[in-house]
DNA sequence: ATCGTTCATCGTAATTTAACGATTTTCATG
DNA sequence: CATGAAAATCGTTAAATTACGATGAACGAT
């Protein structure tokens, strides 16, 4: 017996599957959704952001570090402060996605 | 200086960053993202989903409960095979915590 | 009752992640 | 040029993740 439908004309989009994948690891951390959300309509310098999460200056930079690297979040550097703001674009890249395997 | 916004009005809903970043911690490995691509509009036998990974078959076993668990993916036994598939409405459910984040 | 197939679980090793305090970097300002 | 503030980086520790082979459990068929 058999997957109930043809595996045959199964394709791989690889690079897609990485792309999500690093998308959605990144995104999937309490204190990271919590910076986005606060990102979300409102652009933050780090010091505000290390007072609405109770972690550690280097903890949150560490958290922002991984935003950033994945595209999610930009941080414009105007020392010795950085504005830190949502990227959209990602977040409905994720959806288009997402959208693939089987949401809306 | 502070953050461009007001943080006055900010409150956050815990218990929906816990849910997407549980959502996202499952998805965000390419293995996982593999396998909810196979079962986008396929119902699988584990063994098939075996052969399309190229793992083992404790760890395509492994990576199907953390699917599970997370509720993207439903497995129904008949002994001694079991039948995964999508639940689409969680990866629908997904999205729509990332609409509230920035996306559409 | 035994065997075979399928999947889950166990035990383990290697890697990665998360968190913190301490330190360093960077620039504007005094 | 020295100071100070903000953020990044370093070094470390603890915990979680990933992967595998081996083993175990469940049940249909022989």
């Amino acid at each position: 017996m058999e997957c109930l439908q043809s595996l045959a004309d199964l394709q791989f989009n690889e690079t897609e599957e990485k792309e999500l994948a690093a998308y959605a690891k990144a995104i999937g951390h309490p204190a990271r959704v919590r910076l986005l959300r606060i990102l979300a309509g409102r652009v933050c310098l780090g010091s505000d952001l290390v007072g609405q999460l109770g972690l550690a200056q280097s903890t949150v930079s560490e958290h922002l570090r991984i935003l950033r690297e994945a595209g999610l979040v930009h941080a414009e550097v105007n020392h010795p402060k950085t504005c830190f703001s949502l990227r959209p674009e990602t977040i409905q890249r994720v959806q288009q996605l997402l959208a693939d395997i089987g949401g809306v």
